[in-house]
DNA sequence: TGTACATCAGTGAACGCGCGTTCACTGATGTAC
DNA sequence: TGTACATCAGTGAACGCGCGTTCACTGATGTAC
């Protein structure tokens, strides 16, 4: 759409683009606004015409991933209507595999070096938006009694603690190789559900073998 | 001990207290070789003979965290031999107070910048013995009934998981003002315990009133 | 349809900064004799 | 006990770098008439 003229067009969406793409192959620490103007082919104080500094950015970045993350989770509700308790399994997938997919972006999303400040009315109203899905799967699977009856806000802060602490320590290469050698990532997330959950998932996964793996483990 | 000589005694342990107050104090983008040997009182190029590059104090840094927390664990384990759901929260509620004391050194700790690296075998070695002592605490619940039967790795994973995404969420300000208003953070962690166990954690607890404050937020 | 002009998204030079790292050096320490 | 010397932890100047941000500017766009 924008060739090479004077004015781009599109220019503040283009650096967000391009922050995504400076985070997924520099990470975290390559991220600079230089590089990002560069990687849009403009000059290094154009971005200050759509970002009042660095941070504005890294806002933007942090509410692209909530954004991304909004979507999959109200595509799981959609995909799964009456399954809740697939819903929370696809859901937590989902989480697990955006931070695999690109570990630098689910960083900023998730880090607060941004958030406290209210300037960013934007980025707390998709953050909430997020929460509220996760807690929606949460109250259904209450209803089905896949989860204990309790408030599902704590709840949803339970599952998501879990489910959050899961991506993370496995970007950051915490988990044992030698229990990923057993079983698949998804295995290992779904078995870490079963232990928050009322009903066996891993029966109804449809990755099949589990059990299998968890008795060559033992 | 050191006063004000040209060779400075214990300059190696000195920079890594400096990194650790520098953590605490600028934060992790804060930290530089060069601010911590001002913070140590010595030439900005003094450490390089101590320390190869910034990567190495950064490990040192890291492998210090393991080492509070080890110890922390080991306590825990001594304190409370007999009472492996005790043993449980209180490790995990060390582990949430570790990284609420300090976010920085927490977050350093776990982060994977260095450790992909096998230089570094202190510190995987440390880091080792931390997962050990989760293990151990984990496999004394199993045989105490508190947790399910399952093979003990797996179910450290998914144990780690959720203290860990509880503590990070919580630094990260990502745990709702609403829910923390309602309860204290020990309470949170207990009842995202209470959902791992099969017995109830939270009417054990020593801070009494959960179930009421769980009432309120209903 | 054509022209004057306000608007504003871009440019490029310049600022000051802190950083990691190297290098030739120097001062203190401790050991061999 | 005293002296020569190797060792090595520290110094301070210097390097090159990329960064965030400002500033006077310029070129394109679209609107009023």
């Amino acid at each position: 759409m924008a060739g090479k003229k004077y004015h781009h067009g599109d220019l503040k969406n283009a650096l967000i683009r391009a922050g995504l793409e400076i985070l997924a192959r520099d990470g975290i620490d390559g991220l600079s606004l230089r590089k990002a103007a560069q990687e849009a082919g403009v000059s290094h104080a154009a971005p200050y015409a759509h970002f009042t500094d660095k941070q504005a950015l890294v806002a933007a970045i942090s509410a692209e991933g909530y954004r991304l993350l909004f979507n999959q989770l109200k595509a799981v509700r959609e995909a799964f209507q009456d399954e809740p308790q697939r819903q929370l399994v696809e859901a937590a997938w989902a989480y697990v595999q955006f931070a695999q997919s690109d570990p630098a972006h689910f960083r900023v999303t998730f880090s607060s070096t941004v958030k406290q400040e209210k300037d960013y009315p934007a980025l707390v109203e998709i953050t909430a938006k997020c929460f509220e899905q996760v807690v929606s799967i949460i109250a259904s699977c209450q209803a089905a009694g896949v989860l204990r009856p309790a408030p599902p806000e704590a709840m949803a802060v339970s599952i998501w603690s879990a489910v959050h602490g899961f991506a993370s320590l496995l970007i950051e290469g915490q988990i044992s190789h030698q229990l990923l050698d057993q079983m698949t990532i998804r295995q290992a997330l779904v078995f870490t559900l079963d232990q928050l959950t009322l009903v066996a998932l891993a029966q109804g996964d449809f990755s099949g073998d589990q059990p299998a793996a968890l008795r060559r483990l033992a």
